[in-house]
DNA sequence: ACACAAATGCAACTTTGTTGCAAAATAAAT
DNA sequence: ATTTATTTTGCAACAAAGTTGCATTTGTGT
């Protein structure tokens, strides 16, 4: 197992089960986003569905997970770096999609760029989500 | 019923049938991004659920709309400019989703800025989605 | 007005997501 | 180490969202 699953979930003051570090461990395995398909795929019926559900919204709830947007409605999730805390998350990179073979990265180096926006419009959160050919695809 | 339904319809080669009429009158009178959800509401049983996804894909596939991606599982729709056409979409502007009254806006004065990825990943779109209060709800 | 092609409505179905609650697992207290 | 309290899980039942095939209807071109 992963060394850094307990920490991490102790960090949050969640409970160790089986199934939050089976999780866990996917997405630190991978270093791709799943969404809960993937995950469910993945996990056999080791889990009920709800079961991941219900983790994948605590996680993200605690700043483990962060949620990434995309255009054909599947929610994809991927892991937090340190910073992001409970309710307080700092993930402002920009994430790539590859056509070719769905996978969804982090591209934890590149920064959103800011935007200017009309006046009165007040921003919270910038997502920047690129789509094309990754790395292994070209 | 808007001057330019007629003509849009014509211009793709598409049929003028009463369903598809009215969702893209929807679209023009509203100045906002439209879910499939919202189309239903507004057009109480007058189509069937079905027709509305068809209608919906069938103007993507034309130009006629394009989708907005979001973190909550929710595609919406807008109007393209007429710069697009059948499978060539040019729709490279920021999107704002208002967190309190829900509106999803084109700023299609605000377009997306160029980022520089790590090499060996081809972008074929970039998609912005800023998120916060709009000027109506400040 | 007619023939052909395309779009619609309906039904049946699959997939995805939600909720309440009893049973099981984990954490805290003794 | 046991016991108690709290949290999480699985199940069932449900609701919502999306898909597919096919007969009927509507629209287009002659
Ligand atoms: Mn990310
Ligand atoms: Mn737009
Ligand atoms: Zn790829
Ligand atoms: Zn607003």
């Amino acid at each position: 197992m992963h060394p850094r699953i307990i920490d991490t979930l102790k960090r949050r003051q969640l409970s160790i089960t089986d199934s939050r570090k089976k999780i866990l461990e996917l997405f630190l395995e991978r270093k791709a986003a799943l969404a809960h398909a993937d995950i469910e795929q993945h996990s056999g019926d080791e889990f009920d569905r709800v079961t991941i559900y219900r983790t994948l919204q605590t996680f993200v709830e605690k700043g483990i997970l962060h949620t990434i947007p995309s255009a054909d409605n599947s929610v994809k999730y991927a892991l937090c770096k340190d910073a992001c805390t409970e309710g307080h998350h700092h993930d402002n990179h920009v994430h790539f999609m590859c056509d070719a073979c769905g996978i969804t990265y982090c591209l934890d180096h590149v920064t959103v760029p800011a935007v200017q926006l009309p006046p009165g419009y007040q921003v919270h959160q910038l997502d920047l989500v690129a789509s094309g050919t990754c790395i292994k695809c070209q």
